[in-house]
DNA sequence: AGGAGATCGATTATCGATGGTCAAGTCTCC
DNA sequence: GGAGACTTGACCATCGATAATCGATCTCCT
């Protein structure tokens, strides 16, 4: 998973997710295959692959001659994403605290990062960084079924756009993941894994409070 | 999710996958993108998103300018994605059960359906029926994104190859659906979320005995 | 003989153009 | 004045052809 591929349809997919990501192109607007097609001097082809990946990240949506819009991320469907992350990621810290026993220099390391980030308000840096660490642990659980599903929730760009919208106190989410690190540190996978889950639904109740219920098709 | 749309290219997707599954294509074959074109009297841009959506169907993978092939599904693999399944399903039973108390007449006929296609010795009814009666919970759990991260678990393909593979007493895994509709009838979701989630585990151990960790890019 | 480098055939990635489809606006007829 | 057929524009789906790339084979020099 995951070569750098470097197809034209490859940079028109990054380029256009983020945009997306960075909200340069709204919710709901068309993505008309021609127009991108001009803007990156190529053709039509090339576009209509990079969209139908970004369909498949469920960045953008599109009907059969209707075209391509850029979709409807609600807070409705932020707070089921983070609720099957949750049961993602608790299911990966049982069976990886072992493992990660063994090499808990990375974790470290992004966890220093991520304090970091949080400390000079770099939303990006701590988006990274949070998101690497949580990966790592999903990662190490072995299972690459886990890992490529995890991947497929779109935490890349489903943590930035939460960042955005509500702009959270950094420094006091960096620190809720020490506990966390403390119980791989000592091998203590059930723990662990319990407390991935409660961080990734504390944010179901922020999503749920702030927009009741955003209908995406 | 799910429109039936008619393009050549979702009717190429359709027809190669049924290929796959019904094992017409061996893991490892190449897919030629003008022979398919051929094949169709079409030509290589419908193939080509085809393919695509196979690749993230994990039907087929691909490299750039070295083409595309039947993807090998390894015994290792299976166990990782059943692994998978279980919690995401233990998870959406705890929160479907009530939902599925108001309609369990959906859930029963499933139930009969799987069980007449067991003492009928149909696989690819059962296969079917199964499905169905699974997909149901995860549906009500109201959870999109739990469903879409369960169907894009590939399933409808996986049950059917393991059936292939090891053909096991259908009867009795019909039997096994018994406890799990009574929990919900009771409105238990938590024991229903356990025994789906020891149903779906049961088959871990079956797949990692019988081949030790086939390798797949 | 043996290996670096050129060449070739096969196949993918991309191109520019065409045919179909949809939605909105226009025109007719009542 | 209004409902429905017709036209129009914009756009997607597909086409046939071309350029780019890969793996393997072949060549030539030592």
């Amino acid at each position: 998973m995951g070569f750098e591929r470097d197809c034209m349809s490859d940079r028109i997919r990054r380029v256009l997710a983020e945009r997306i990501i960075g909200g340069e192109l709204a919710p709901g607007e068309r993505l008309v295959e021609m127009r991108i097609a001009e803007e990156f001097k190529t053709s039509q082809a090339p576009v209509r692959e990079a969209l139908r990946e970004l369909e498949t990240l469920r960045l953008v949506e599109s009907e059969p001659y209707r075209g391509t819009r850029v979709r409807e991320v609600g807070e409705r469907e932020m707070a089921e994403a983070y609720a099957v992350r949750a049961v993602l990621e608790q299911a990966a810290a049982e069976t990886a605290a072992p493992a990660l026993k063994g090499d808990l220099g990375g974790l470290r390391r992004c966890l220093e990062a991520l304090r970091a980030s949080a400390l000079a308000e770099d939303q990006a840096g701590y988006a990274r960084h949070n998101l690497e660490f949580h990966r790592r642990i999903v990662e190490a659980s072995g299972n690459r079924i886990l890992l490529q599903t995890w991947d497929a929730l779109g935490f890349e760009t489903r943590v930035r756009i939460r960042l955005a919208r509500h702009e959270p106190d950094l420094a006091h989410l960096a620190d809720i993941h020490d506990p966390i690190f403390e119980a791989i540190e000592a091998g203590d996978g059930p723990t662990a894994g319990r407390l991935l889950r409660e961080h990734a639904e504390s944010f179901i109740a922020v999503h749920s409070a702030s927009s009741p219920a955003t209908e995406g098709a």
